[in-house]
DNA sequence: GCCAACGTTGGC
DNA sequence: GCCAACGTTGGC
């Protein structure tokens, strides 16, 4: 059992519009960077949890956690050329880009902003997410910091 | 809106 | 295979 970070900008895609979908599932399109291709096409397996992150916003921050419901398959936006993804180098008969499906678990029980985590910046050392100028949309979270993410969660929202 | 960091593209 | 140009990400 493995555990990740997906971050998504919530003007595109939130944890609420995951909640609310009917089977609170939903496909992981669009990504289109070779690393987080990978890992969804190769490392992610069905029932691993992962963190879900809201990008590009006021406070961005991990907001909720989401399981993994299907693994890797190919990534039907890539197909369609009406699609913004859409990407012609990628054939159904050699797909190029890959995507799971998530399911909505929960929600925190409040916002653990980046900047928080970046407090704890020692107990986190080596979480892909705190090295300067990353920018993966899928990464790998070791089960130590796993762990201590939600410990912080049970603290008070510090000032 | 700015801009640093970084990935991708394509000419050579 | 190098590397400049360009596009994107995402915090601030």
């Amino acid at each position: 059992m493995q555990y990740w970070l997906m971050k998504s900008e919530p003007t595109e895609f939130s944890l609420d519009d995951l909640k609310r979908r009917p089977n609170q599932t939903e496909p992981w399109d669009g990504v289109r960077n070779y690393q987080a291709r990978n890992m969804m096409r190769d490392q992610m397996k069905a029932g691993d949890r992962a963190f879900f992150y809201h990008s590009n916003t006021d406070v961005p921050g991990i907001v909720g956690i989401v399981r993994i419901a299907r693994e890797g398959y190919p990534d039907p936006t890539a197909f369609d050329p009406t699609d913004k993804h859409y990407d012609p180098k990628s054939d159904p008969d050699k797909p190029r880009w890959f995507l799971v499906d998530v399911i909505f678990e929960r929600a925190l029980s409040r916002v653990i902003s980046l900047r928080e985590l970046k407090q704890h910046a020692q107990a986190l050392e080596g979480l892909a997410l705190l090295r300067p100028g990353n920018r993966l949309s899928v990464m790998p979270v070791s089960e130590t910091h796993w762990r201590y993410i939600l410990e912080l969660e049970q603290q008070p929202e510090p000032v």
